[in-house]
DNA sequence: CTATAGATGTTATGTTATCACATATCAAGG
DNA sequence: CCTTGATATGTGATAACATAACATCTATAG
């Protein structure tokens, strides 16, 4: 269980330009919009649109990038493993520096479990976005 | 308390396209776009974009819209009173009829404080949209 | 070898959002 | 009055995000 379950995925297999989206992301300390990407992968001969949206979405339901709908940008994982036992990721946005940090949490979890009951909604939701500050910008920002 | 803020607000104050803004997506069982909006507006003299998007911002920032990020769609406020006792606006988006139901749940609520104090992260976010089924599609959807 | 299915390339287009500047409205001071 | 300045609204252009549609390539089963 040390592992996470990413180690497992052949990301070759998720398409041409998946690992180096993927490589790119992971370079990245923001998210980045597809046209960001598209920009940064010229190199390695992407030209469309299209092409990178196809990594993206594969990459997304590998669960090795995340989609943040604010603001159209994508992330890499951080490395949680986001399967059937960890139901509910959380991504800390932060409004000053932009950096998004990942989270679980069991509490929360079972609050949106007690709260699907309560008003009979069944969830499919995996990931919650949420904006505030970051620790460093707490205080820091201007 | 029966009464909730909206009645507190002069609509005419946000803007000449407010009102119509705010009735059309009041008449409106699901989410609509911008440009749905600005379709249904021409009407009363809407003619770009920006007409719509001034006034919907406006809306917003007294409550009494709500935006979907996932679908970049909009919703009138059912009614709701999203004040600083109410800081947290569920959003239960049906992922089948389209529909957007809004609740509040104190117990979620103090789970987001909670999770907030844990990794030192201060939230901002006042509302959190949630995919799911409702209780009429759920079972029912094809 | 060829048929075919799936991946990738490419063009065009659809959709969402904002910028930048023009014009109008209106209130306050001269 | 009339000018000045602040705010609201009108408008065209364009930026930014996303997908449709079809062509072409490639691997492999038959």
């Amino acid at each position: 269980m040390g592992h996470h379950s990413h180690s497992h995925h052949d990301i070759a297999a998720l398409g041409k330009y998946a690992p180096s989206v993927l490589r790119y992301l992971q370079s990245c300390e923001t998210p980045q919009s597809a046209y960001d990407i598209l920009a940064a992968l010229r190199d390695e001969g992407a030209k469309a649109p299209m092409q990178i949206y196809r990594a993206l979405d594969k990459l997304a339901e590998a669960g090795l990038v995340h989609k943040l709908a604010k603001s159209n940008g994508w992330i890499a994982c951080d490395g949680h493993d986001h399967n059937i036992t960890n139901p509910l990721l959380l991504l800390l946005s932060c409004q000053n520096c932009g950096t998004v940090e990942e989270a679980e949490d069991e509490e929360l979890a079972s609050a949106f479990s007690a709260l699907s009951d309560k008003v009979k909604f069944t969830l499919q939701t995996q990931s919650v976005e949420i904006d505030g500050l970051c620790e460093d910008c707490d205080g820091t920002e201007t």
